[in-house]
DNA sequence: CATTAATCGAGACGGTACGTCCAGTCTTTAA
DNA sequence: TTAAAGACTGGACGTACCGTCTCGATTAATG
């Protein structure tokens, strides 16, 4: 992977990759997945085909690699002095790039995964686990500080909580507004947070306004 | 679909349609999705070409009748007093059928649906849409006779419920295990139910909290 | 062939034959032969393709008995004094029809002739075998009146004469004008008709009225 | 054609054209050109059916190229003193060629060119056209030796003398004997001949009506 | 007048071949 | 070596006709 170790012969020229990855992307967007064949990336790249098979195995790896190298890091975890309310703003930002071309390109892997058992490790290793890692971290700081209560299963939570942006996701990217991603998490976290807040013994009166606000 | 309309001309041979939705999921079992060419199942159906396009008109159309036809069926909502209960149920069944044979080829369709704008409408059409019916009328029920407080959001709740079984669909089909869905449906449903058994004065003795209750 | 026999059953539609006769010819006309399915033939004259298929084995046969039952009553052998003169208009008749849609039919059946023994055979005997009698018949009585001379072979004749009449229609019809039939048999016939003339004891010298004529 | 421009890219396959069109050849020969399909083409030479297309627009073009290529160079003109007698000469062999498995393949090509427009392009440029511009040559060279008079047309005497062959060629090959090309030869040049004999030998002096007209 | 038997219209069906599109691999020359 | 160019194998697609095969509806002559 690091090529540090220069050998004999033509140095690989290092723009290929980011060229190739810049393309892909772009023509995703303009065009949508399907239409981003492996021959049409050379061609509007400009660099031969010949040369992108030998970086990449196939046209899922291509897509793969753009997705996982140029989007995911977009998508991180913002800063704010809640957990939980970091948990719900980067959930809005997931929402986002679901709903635009990342989405289309992550709809593209996932189709690839289904299918390719390689390709699913792939996925699961650089997709998922790093960030229902990230994300347990932070429902665990949430446990710590009592955001949550204290026999909150991170694995369970976070399917509640981002289950439905997979599966609208997959079945329809539109519906992943701002508006429902609140609603979701006030469905699934509002007795979660009533719970720790009753926990908390700080309670607010007789608690009825976080019964609606809760992240 | 209905037989008395006998037009003019040669009638449809009705064992087709039998013959390809069977030739293709037996394949689709085998095989994979991906492996399954229109070219594959006349082949192996004995059904020429030109007369599967006359009834389908594509590839997708074939593999997305077939499984809407024939697997759907299989999963249905089980009949139960408690509309909660119904809907427990039915998950440990989805769940069942993703875990077996089902899932394998529902998720070959779904990766077929992500990269086929056709396909995802029929699958939309004919999987999302009537059992998100299906279980947006059990919920209202639930509703209605107070297992669910009033101002719950059955598409919300759906989402909440299912969106886990959909992304571990995609991930790890072998992680929906029976008690998997049960600690989901209660991190889900805690509140509801509780909320509901408040609503119910506690009817269940003293109902050991959500433990075993839930549903 | 003959209908008299009238048996039971529905009689056959007289219409059909006409219909699908002009219908072929009309097509031909306007989009060329290889245009001509028997499906569009169908679709055009309003005609079931089983009724057509009962009546004629295939495409070539229908487009053979339009062209032999409509197309070749047209060219027939005008009526004059001279036997040679006859010949020398019906050359021009036939290259006439050859520059236009029946040349593009006959090209058509020559076609299939070529490949289709049992074809070859109809075209042989419905097409050349009669206009090839017909012409020898003018021929000898040509060589009666001395028109020719005594020793002509008809058959050597008429290969020389009509001979570059279907080397034409098999590479450009075009070619076929008047001038060149008129050059055409000139070049054949001057030797015969002047050695004609010479037996005939005329002989040259006045001989110019032959010049024009004759051919 | 020339190879000394020798681009990037891996090299065309030298073997591939021979492959084609000697399996082609085979193919027509063995069962006429109706049933040889680019398929069977493909398959029997074991050449990618890609990779005839690449060359080749469609079937026709190949097998236009196969005849063309490989059949002509067989049918040159013979080196002879007279030039008549090359003519004479070259009609003999084309007249047995005819007879043979050349005309076979060439019957069925005429069948192909006489309802494909493209290929009677390809028959006429390549196959008439060469033959054409060589006979005349030859007989222009008669001309000019005196063995033909001053005004013959070549294209109409190339009429008379060749339309006979292709008119047989189409209808019954096996009469194209010697004994028919030389009755034929004679019957369209008796005057002609003659004439030239009577320049070596006994002169026109008599004969003086033909001097003029000839062929 | 009902029966009978062939024709007609309509369309399903098996089948062949077409030409196209991509994928992924292989083989050259040039840098 | 790598890059660029492009030839090659191979699989599948969807289309167009072909000629065959059922059907129901129609239409006379027959009984």
């Amino acid at each position: 992977m690091d090529q540090t170790t220069q050998t004999r012969g033509r140095p690989r020229d290092q723009t290929v990759e980011r060229k190739i990855m810049e393309t892909a992307l772009r023509l995703v967007k303009k065009h949508g997945v399907r239409a981003v064949t492996l021959e049409l990336i050379a061609e509007t790249s400009g660099i031969a085909r010949t040369t992108i098979y030998r970086r990449w195995r196939n046209r899922s790896a291509i897509l793969a690699d753009a997705f996982l190298t140029r989007v995911q890091p977009e998508i991180g975890f913002p800063e704010h002095a809640s957990a939980l309310e970091r948990l719900r703003q980067q959930m809005h930002l997931l929402a986002d790039s679901f709903r635009g071309s990342s989405g289309q390109i992550l709809r593209t892997l996932l189709s690839e995964a289904l299918t390719d058992a390689e390709f699913q490790v792939a996925i699961h290793d650089g997709w998922i686990v790093p960030r229902r890692a990230a994300a347990t971290v932070i429902i665990e700081k949430a446990i710590a500080v009592k955001e949550l209560p204290q026999h909150t299963s991170p694995d369970l939570l976070l399917d509640a909580l981002y289950g439905g942006l997979y599966y609208w996701l997959l079945f329809d990217p539109a519906r992943l507004t701002a508006t429902y991603i609140d609603s979701l998490f006030e469905l699934v976290l509002h007795d979660a947070s009533s719970h720790a807040r009753g926990r908390a013994k700080l309670l607010k009166g007789v608690a009825t306004p976080n019964v609606k606000i809760v992240r």
